[in-house]
DNA sequence: ACATCTGTAACCGCCACGATTACATATCGC
DNA sequence: GCGATATGTAATCGTGGCGGTTACAGATGT
């Protein structure tokens, strides 16, 4: 199944961001976007910021902007600010260690878990945020194909 | 975070099934090894043995086997057999149609999921429970050099 | 028959996460 | 300064998924 929707919710902002260029959008407008509470867009935008990828201002006339241009915010990055390390989880309890394979397999299993992980954040990272809206604004122009956009669990 | 310990379980019992040939394991012996209860290990073993990776033989006597050589069984079919297959999720709630971001993203976000799913995939494919018991087998000769596992876990 | 072992259904407890409320803090315009 | 506007965060709630466990039905060898 699946861990976490932060992921999908920051490529959403950071996509929004990109589309108003140096206007502050505030978490109100981003909320209304991606049709969840202001504050759930907060803690990503913090999280975002902490990584150098969004600035913020406080107060009246405040927001948030893109900190990078969009070209130079790859998804691997986005990715990794969301904190999102590991798409496995090991034992939860020591496995037997009186069984060789049980000594052993967390070890292999850790080695293989970095390996894949490396995987999945090299692919994410073959992308920027300038390829999704680039992907978006040409979706929009010739009005979608797909028409009944199926669930994505499905099972 | 983390998504679930099954493909971990899972690796775990088809590198005992491995060492073991042509025995009949029982799910009592597995669940030992693993650290969990029988039938965790029976839940499992029915998702492997609907995608053909063990054969299962009832009552007396019984127990599981590979149904497959080790070197012939990736990784990336024992995490495609764990029903495993996105490490993402998207939107909970419809974003907001009347947003040109809100209409396209998913599409986009669909897109950019199946890609990195299937650089990990790819990854996983790449080793075989034969590399993961040939790995077992060296380290259990030369007694293992980290002593402390660091708990997987740590934050 | 009986013991053994798989196959499931049912339920519990835990934990992570999104959603929400509430409030402190900072900034701009008047 | 004052009030309106926004971020920043803590606290709490509800839900869902998962591992763990019990219980029991069904199959099979001796």
């Amino acid at each position: 199944m699946a861990a976490n929707c932060r992921f999908a919710f920051a490529v959403h902002i950071l996509s929004v961001l990109a589309l108003k260029e140096n206007e502050g959008v505030t978490s109100d407008m981003l909320a209304g976007s991606v049709n969840t509470n202001p504050v759930v867009i907060r803690r990503i935008v913090s999280a975002l910021q902490q990584a150098g990828l969004v600035a913020t201002a406080k107060g009246a006339r405040g927001g948030v902007k893109l900190a990078l241009s969009p070209e130079n915010i790859s998804l691997g990055a986005v990715h990794r600010a969301m904190g999102s390390p590991t798409s496995f989880a090991g034992h939860r309890h020591e496995p037997n260690q009186c069984c060789k394979v049980g000594r052993n397999i967390v070890l292999v299993l850790n080695e293989v878990f970095a390996s894949a992980q490396a995987a999945l954040d090299d692919a994410l990272s073959r992308r920027s945020i300038a390829d999704v809206v680039a992907t978006i604004s040409l979706e929009s122009e010739a009005p979608l194909r797909a028409k009944k956009v199926s669930p994505r669990r499905a099972a």
